[in-house]
Parts: C-alpha cells; structure tokens; sequence
DNA sequence: CGCCGTACGGTTTTT
DNA sequence: CCGTACGGCG
C-alpha cells in the first residue's frame, strides 16, 4: 500500500513526505516537487496515518497556491474528509481567528480590513495633525517604515522614546497617531492581522492552550519569504506538537522589501535543534540549459546558498536573447515569436509567459497583442479595486458592516453630493472628536435637525442632509440583517442613489456602473460558490484575494505577469521582457549590494519558470519615467550567463531563429537612425489631428529638453497642453 | 456648497 | 500621459 503511495517519488521526496514526527525543513530548489511533496504529505497524514483533516494546518504563500493544493488533494484522497483542511494564506488564517476569538484582547468582531491606499489617507490625516511636511518626510516610506516595525511586532508603546534619530521620532510619533486612528476606527491593516493574532495566543492564556494543540501538523510553504511576526506565530502554533513542517528555497527569496526574513529558516534549525533536514534537488521542470543558466546567475550572488541544479529532462534548446529598438520592438518581437511558436511548434497559447520586472511594462505588451490578435490575460495589475466607483461602493459596505470606521464614513458622506461639504464635514469631525465619539455615534445620537444645529453648529441646510443621511446608513445596517451583499450593493446603486450619480458622469457613466455591477456580480457567485453570505465575509474575502479568479481560469491565452506574482507557476515557454540595468536590476535597488542580489534572485525565480524555451528580452531604447526614450545598458545579469550556449532571433519577418549567434551583451544592440522619433517643432496654426480628442489647431510650441510643449485648441474639448512624444499628433492634410 | 480650472507629482515588487 | 489636490468663482 505504501509503495503504491510512494510511487513517481524519489528518495529525498519519499523521505520528506513521511518523516512525519517532529520539526523538518525542506530546502528544495525550484521544480524540484515543492507543492507535490505537500500534497503527499497531506494526504499521508490523512490517508496512511489517520490523521483528521482538520487538525492540519497548510499554510501558503498566496490563495492561488492554496487552492491548487486544496483541489489537487481532493483529487488524490476522493473524500469529503478534506474539506475540513485548513489551507490557506497566513493573513486568512489570522482573519479566521481574530473573527472568532479576537473579543478576548478586546478586539471589535466587526473589525474592517483596511487596504493600502486606507493607510496612506490614515498617514495623510496623521502628517496633517502633527504638522509634518509630507514633502520632507513621504507617507509611503513613513508607511514602510511603520509596517517593518510591525512585521517585528514592535508597538508604537514599545518603540516610543527609543529613537535613534530624527526621522526614527518622526516615524514613532506617526506611528503612533496612525495606530490610534485604527484602533478607533476599529480597522487593522495587513501587518496587524498577523500581529493581533500573535498578540492573542500570547496574552490570552486559554486561548493559547487551545490553539497551541489545535494542529497537529502544520505545513508553511515558501517559508523563505516570511517574516518576524509569521515565524513568531508557527512557533505558538507548533507549541504542544511540534510537527512542523517548512519548505523552502533561499535562492527564491524575493519579498525582503516587505520584510520578509531570510533569517528565520536559520532561526529554525536554532529553536528546534532536532529539526531533520532535507535538501530536495533534483528539478524535473526544465532543461538542463536553462538550469544552467539560473546556477550561473545565481552563484554571483555572495549569499547564494549552493544549490547545484540539475535534472534527467536533457539539455534542451538553447537560451534566446535578443533586442528590440525600442520597447515597442521588444513586445512585437515576443509577440511575433509567440505567434511563430504556436504555428509552427505547435505550442498552445497557454504554456507561454511574459514575464517583467514592473506592472508599467505589461501596456505595450497588452497593445502588441491587441494589435496582433493574440489571446492573452495580465495576472493582477488589474486596479479593479482601486477604481472610485468601487471605492466608495466598498466605502458604504464597510459602513454597515462596521459603523465606527470613520475614514470609508468620510469617503461616502458626500458622495453622491447631498450637500454636506467639507466645512460641515470638518465641524462634525471636531465634534465627535472632543466628545470622543465616532462620526456614527454622534450622527445617530444628535439625530434631529434642530440637535446637529445647535450643537454641532451646522447650517440649516447641512443639518437637514445629513439628518437624511443619518437615516439613510440606519436603515442600511439594520437591513443588512437579513440581506446578502449582493443585496446590500443593489440598495447602494437604486436607494442610494448612486446609479443616478453616476450616470452624471457623461463620458464614463456607463462603464463606471458597469463595474459596480461587477461587483454585485462576484458577490452573487461568491454566495454561490463559497456560501458568503455577511457582509464582514464578503469584505475579508474581497481584502485577502487579491487575484479575480474565474475570469481566466481556463482560457487559452497567453499570459503577462510580474516576476514576483511568477513564483510557485511554470511554463512551457517564458519571456522575460526587459533585461536592462534600471529596470531589472530596478534602479531603486541597484546601489545596494543586498537588494541587489534580491533583483538577481528574482530573476532566477523568472528563469527557473520555464520547462523548454527561455527567452530574455531587452529594449535599446526606452520611454523613461521623465520624458523621451532613452538608451539603455544590458542587465548586468545578462552578462552573468552570458557565456553560456545563447542563440538570438533572426530580423527577419518571422523571427526565425539564427543558428549559433555567439552572444557578447555589449556588442549586441545595435545603432540605429532614430526615424519616427526625430521631433521638430509644429508651426503655430498648423492643423493636427489627436487620438481621442479629434482636430484641433497649434497655438503654441515650445521647447522643453528633447521634447515640445504644444498647446493645441480642439474643437472638441477646448484648450490643451501635450507633450509632443507622447501625443501623437498627426498634421492634418488640409493644412497648406 | 459645488463645479471647474490649473498645478503638480508620480512609477517596484503585494498578502 | 493620468489622476488627484487645491483654489477661485458662481
């Protein structure tokens, strides 16, 4: 029975699934089997050793993994046994206990998740009290900074008085009023889940009993990219069993920006002395090219923990590096190849892969595919929830679910306009504060026109809204009793009143309410599918899954997706897009030795994606972050492998490849007249016709560095100023 | 109070 | 280029 268990395992494989008593840490390289030696074990412990599923805890690095291995032990073990498995994010499993037994540190159960842009307005409002220059002292490395002391599980309590320097008091002391504004709003962000969770287990000493038994077997993977407050809870978790059970890869650590540890699995071997350890090896995901390629770059690191790949899959093809001029060459080129490879190799679209280094570089990627009519999907980027339309939809559900929470009653006060503007704003938010109440409570308690008047000092007419407006949200949360969230969002869009704001909106209406209705849409199939049917669910899900899943499941297409959301995937075919110094390594991260070896590190997780074709991609050129195109320099990366087997693609239509091309990084851009990009100033009263605003006339050219400044008049929208690179402007025939 | 205009700044990666 | 922040006017 164990034989046919163990069977398509190798040795190291078989020895990690089964040691089953006590600490063990699994380094495994990439596709050396990772998610297989999980699965197994899981279903080990459930099938060979009678394990009750649901005293196993598997904790994942994304959602998306977490249900790859929910489905793939589904299918192994064909019981409804492993339901009850615990699998998920480390930030899920925190929200799942703090949603139960969070009331015993004192923690509102309606608690709201609040989101990235939620914290920076949180740092904005703090910057603005204390009277901090936002200029001298940025909200996002302020932000940064607090949530590395949060990963740390460091207090502001803790921290205060202990600085070092200025910029440590200036971060302590917006530390602190951030926090405070949470706690009376009674939100926690990313970093507190992790932390109110620690902070549960270690001061609540009946729940610490409970929990620190509840799972037998506890399972992290990609335990390389954890941190300070995930390891601290691991270890109150594993308390009374001990069986814990790390997977990881040293090489693959590329989330220390959000301060992920590399420590801890050093850590692991100090704190549990008997912990066995595993070294898994041996790939059987790619070709031994395109492992010797990732071990040469990755053995320029100081670092690098030496971790020889190899493989039985055979040499392979060779590596392909090649060049665009322009950014615009470089997608049409992947695009082109792509096309060359599911025609003629006979490849599907979706065993190929564009990956890089920042979300910005997907766009021309997105219009080459367009432009060739090429199926593709871009895997997050999508700024769905960023949009102001679901914004303040979410604003008004958080709301019900959570009256306190001032900042999404900020957000959604005066939107739709009901005349409540920012003075009547500021005084009610006066008010509640020297009372000490949230903006709810006072609104619900004050709540006659002549009280707000009086006492909060508000014009007749500003009382008389937001008496309404006070009704309005009373009604909303008692009717979210008995009603859906689907529901909820539908009283939004008709009671509300914000179908009708919308549609003032002439140019975007339509659009904007249909992504409302988006929204309506996943919170009807999340009832559905995952039987969500209270508000506070439906936002926990919505905040922890970031990825729109079951929009592309399934779709034959090719994909585009950034190097860190690549890690844990594999592909057929991979692209790497833009190989240039500044973009990968990032210029933010080139002039630090230890966030460079992290950029090179991504980089190996980029390559090690790829089972038989490797292509590394860069532009001679291109757009930079000010203005013009710009020539860039080779990654150095490139160079680092670069006397391996390498091929390049031929200039030709098809992009065939060349035969033995040896490659020399610095001798392969070539020169080239700029052709379309030769700029010369529009004579003043020139017709010119734009994309989307139509014709229009020149009033005005000036020059400005490499660039024009035009100012044209359109007969469509009026007056404008563009940049002449990026408008496009086209002379009309009917001028002279 | 609400609308419209202008000025400005911003781009790493994400649970 | 694009979105947001803020100031002035109706």
């Amino acid at each position: 029975m164990n034989d046919q268990f163990f069977s398509g395992l190798n040795p190291e494989q078989q020895d990690a699934v089964s040691t089953t008593d006590g600490p063990l840490l699994v380094l495994a390289g990439p596709g050396s089997g990772k998610t297989r030696v999980i699965t197994h074990r899981i279903s080990y412990l459930i099938s060979q050793l009678s394990i009750d599923s649901q005293n196993i805890l598997a904790v994942t690095f994304t959602n998306r993994a977490a249900n790859e291995i929910k489905e793939r032990i589904n299918n192994m073990i064909m019981s409804r046994d492993a339901f009850n498995l615990r699998c998920g994010t480390f930030h899920s499993f925190c929200v799942y206990i703090l949603r139960q037994h969070g009331n015993f540190i004192g923690l509102n159960q309606n608690f709201v998740i609040y989101d990235d842009s939620d914290q920076l307005q949180v740092i904005n409002e703090s910057l603005k009290e204390l009277q901090i220059d936002h200029k001298r002292f940025p909200p996002r490395s302020l932000l940064a900074s607090i949530s590395k002391h949060k990963s740390n599980l460091l207090s502001y309590e803790v921290l205060s008085g202990a600085s070092k320097n200025f910029y440590d008091e200036i971060v302590s002391r917006v530390y602190e009023s951030y926090q405070k504004t949470l706690n009376s709003n009674s939100a926690l962000d990313f970093d507190d889940l992790l932390m109110k969770a620690v902070q549960l287990l270690q001061n609540s000493q009946e729940i610490q009993e409970y929990y620190s038994g509840r799972y037998e077997h506890l399972m992290i993977d990609e335990f390389q990219d954890t941190n300070i407050a995930q390891y601290t809870l691991m270890r109150l978790l594993g308390k009374k069993h001990e069986n814990i059970c790390v997977v990881g890869d040293p090489n693959q650590s590329i989330y220390s920006w959000r301060n992920a540890d590399i420590r801890n699995i050093f850590s692991f071997q100090n704190d549990y002395p008997n912990a066995k350890v595993i070294h898994l090896s041996q790939n059987y995901r790619s070709t031994q090219n395109i492992l010797d390629a990732a071990s040469k770059l990755i053995s320029t690191n100081d670092t690098n923990i030496i971790n020889k790949l190899w493989t039985n899959n055979g040499i392979g093809e060779s590596l392909i590096i090649d060049e665009g001029y322009s950014e615009k060459e470089e997608a049409e080129k992947i695009i082109h190849e792509i096309e060359r490879l599911v025609k003629v190799e006979k490849y599907k679209w979706d065993q190929c892969a564009i990956m890089y280094r920042v979300n910005a570089q997907s766009r021309v990627i997105e219009e080459a595919c367009l432009s060739n009519k090429i199926p593709y999907k871009i895997v997050g980027g999508i700024k769905f929830y960023s949009r102001k339309e679901i914004r303040d939809v979410i604003s008004y559900l958080k709301v019900v679910a959570n009256p306190d929470d001032d900042l999404s009653i900020g957000r959604i006060i005066n939107v739709p306009t009901r005349g409540i503007g920012s003075t009547s704003y500021n005084k009610i938010v006066d008010f509640a504060q020297t009372n000490n109440k949230t903006i709810y409570q006072t609104i619900s308690e004050y709540n006659s026109i002549e009280e707000l008047q009086e006492l909060i000092g508000l014009t007749r007419r500003a009382a008389t809204s937001l008496n309404i407006f006070s009704n309005l949200l009373q009604q909303l949360i008692s009717d979210s009793k008995d009603r859906t969230p689907a529901e909820i969002i539908e009283k939004i869009i008709v009671d509300v009143g914000y179908q009708t704001f919308l549609q003032q909106d002439e140019t975007n209406g339509l659009d904007r309410l249909e992504n409302v209705m988006e929204l309506k849409g996943l919170a009807i199939q999340l009832k559905e599918t995952e039987e969500i049917t209270s508000m506070t669910e439906y936002l926990d899900r919505i905040a922890l899954v970031s990825d729109i899943d079951g929009l592309d499941t399934n779709e034959n297409s090719i994909t585009l997706i950034t190097l860190h959301q690549s890690k844990g995937l594999e592909f057929p075919v991979v692209f790497i897009a833009g190989m240039e110094e500044g973009l990968l390594p990032h210029i933010r991260s080139m002039d630090d030795p230890v966030q460079l070896e992290e950029e090179r590190r991504l980089c190996y997780v980029g390559i090690t994606r790829a089972e038989k074709l490797l292509y590394l991609l860069r532009a001679y050129k291109r757009y930079g972050f000010g203005q013009g195109s710009q020539t860039s320099i080779p990654s150095r990366f490139l160079t680092d492998i670069s006397e391996l087997n390498i091929q390049s693609l031929e200039k030709t239509n098809s992009y065939s490849i060349t035969p033995k091309t040896v490659f020399d990084p610095n001798t392969l851009h070539e020169e080239r007249e700029d052709t379309a990009q030769v700029l010369d100033p529009i004579e003043i009263g020139t017709k010119v016709i734009h994309k989307s605003f139509g014709e229009g006339i020149v009033l005005l050219c000036t020059e400005s560095g490499n660039d024009f400044v035009v100012d044209v008049h359109f007969s469509s929208t009026g007056k404008k100023k563009l940049l002449m690179s990026l408008a496009n402007l086209e002379i009309s025939k009917k001028s002279k």
